[in-house]
DNA sequence: ATCACTCTTCGAGTGCACTCGAAGTCAACA
DNA sequence: TGTTGACTTCGAGTGCACTCGAAGAGTGAT
């Protein structure tokens, strides 16, 4: 394992371990489009840069909003063709961001109803409420 | 199709559509441990009261914060025990929430770099990007 | 009587995103 | 030279939560 090669690019392992993502997933990842173009050393094994590992949190953030791997996709072929189509991943951000706030506040009020329930609980109102069915 | 039968309580296809949930589904999660004992018609049918429709609502919002079916089945499961294990019942609610709370305040961060992201993109400041990594 | 609804059981299918392993080859470092 | 790790392709498996349909029988309002 060498630990700096030239240019500070990393070998899969490697950039497993500082995003978080299995190795596995990586090449899945790169196998179905979600990742821009990959650096190969000579030898043809994978080389990370800075801006790969950028993107790779990017992809994490998505992902961990709920976006789906296809719709990754769509933005990462936006991206991929370049120049000229910033409208339209604009667009795809946007509708995203728009989704992920409307799941946030419905969990939100989610959140809210139980953290009533447990407040019942712990005034002993329970006997109060019947069963265990209000909120 | 009954609309006011005696005593107001519902069919399955009637507490299908107040609930939001199908009839497909709420006969599920019957079969899987997850609703309280539903009384049934001298005919056999499921009749749905208001404690019932306030359970599925429950059971719904647990869904909706991402609490799995099996732990949804271990809490339908001390409420049905009866009275005893409120304790059991309390931990297992903050457990969750405790679980959401970090989960919102996960997805937040995220949206905010997603937001940041959008904010670059409006102020065609992403030339100045390199391309299409940061954040 | 008719027609919509309900019941049961059953198993299979769907969608999503990994996740795992294995085979066979090649590369890099000690 | 040997071990570790990388590569490829491949397919199968996992987990979760539905989701669908169909068979065959009973129910209940009009």
């Amino acid at each position: 394992m060498s630990l700096a090669t030239v240019d500070t690019a990393l070998t899969i392992a490697e950039a497993a371990e500082v995003t978080g993502v299995t190795t596995h997933t990586l090449r899945y990842y790169e196998r179905d489009g979600l990742m821009l173009a990959v650096d190969r050393a000579p030898s043809g094994h994978r080389r990370y840069t800075e801006r790969d590992l950028g993107w790779i949190r990017l992809v994490t953030r998505l992902r961990a909003t709920g976006m789906p791997i296809r719709e990754v996709r769509a933005y990462a072929d936006l991206v991929r063709a370049g120049d000229g189509n910033e409208a339209e991943r604009l667009a795809l951000l946007r509708a995203h961001r728009d989704r992920v706030r409307a799941q946030l506040a419905e969990v939100a009020t989610h959140l809210e109803a139980i953290e009533f329930k447990i407040a019942a609980y712990e005034t002993q109102a329970l006997a109060c409420l019947g069963e265990d069915t209000a909120v």
